[in-house]
DNA sequence: ATGAAAATGAAAATCATTTTCAATTGTGAT
DNA sequence: ATCACAATTGAAAATGATTTTCATTTTCAT
């Protein structure tokens, strides 16, 4: 029941750990690996759901793959360019966990992301 | 040129001030209201630009429209029964502000969401 | 009233993602 | 090796949100 495809990983991985899946799959298919669509989302979700892969949206809606593992971090957007700066999320890591203790969730994780005009724009 | 229709603005409201496009338009059904579903897309898409709604995603990547210029929160929304509880996030907004200043951004925004498994389920 | 510009909405198009299902492959027992 | 059966694969169809098209209707200044 193990779908979490290696060469989807490692295709993940040389992406610079951030993809989406029609990207992947794109990916793959210059590389001339044969793979079909299905996989690539199949084996994106296993990796998933076995925490190995972080799972986020661009701002168009579209689901967007991230190897974890390393630090958990975030991001800042160019609203207009595009460009994008992780950062480390110390202070809100301490934040969602202690408020979702004060409310008696378990299992937690968050998103955050920050936007705005980066000096070139 | 302006497309924020006033109805559509009135049902997000009345929602909570926090809804999808496609609730919205199911809201103004249920309420009689002649509309099309087009045209919600399209005022929702007008109150955004003119700041006067916010947008974001849900899990699944579905765009839900905020009423903004209340106070501005947060959420923490449980993955398995999707209640949602609004918390206030001063430690992120701190978090982003300076964030965004150290790198040189301006106009900034952020969004933030915890998610995780409520004490019911 | 008249015509141009803006708004409307039904239907079609788009696009990511999921589902279906038949075919292929892997595995373990004999 | 061979058979049976479970897991994997992927093409094609289905789904569902969102956008585009385009013909019609409304608004509004003259």
């Amino acid at each position: 029941m193990s779908r979490s495809n290696p060469r989807v990983l490692h295709t993940l991985e040389s992406a610079g750990g951030f993809a989406s899946a029609q990207e992947v799959y794109k990916l793959m298919q210059r590389e001339g690996q044969s793979i079909g669509l299905t996989t690539v989302y199949r084996a994106l979700q296993s990796l998933v759901n076995e925490k190995i892969v972080d799972i986020l949206r661009r701002e168009d809606g579209e689901a967007i793959y991230r190897l974890c593992g390393g630090a958990h971090h975030h991001h800042i957007v160019c609203k207009s360019c595009g460009d994008t700066i992780e950062i480390e999320g110390g202070a809100v890591e301490k934040w969602a966990k202690s408020l979702a203790a004060e409310h008696g969730y378990r299992d937690v994780g968050h998103s955050a992301e920050i936007f705005g005009l980066c000096p070139k724009c």
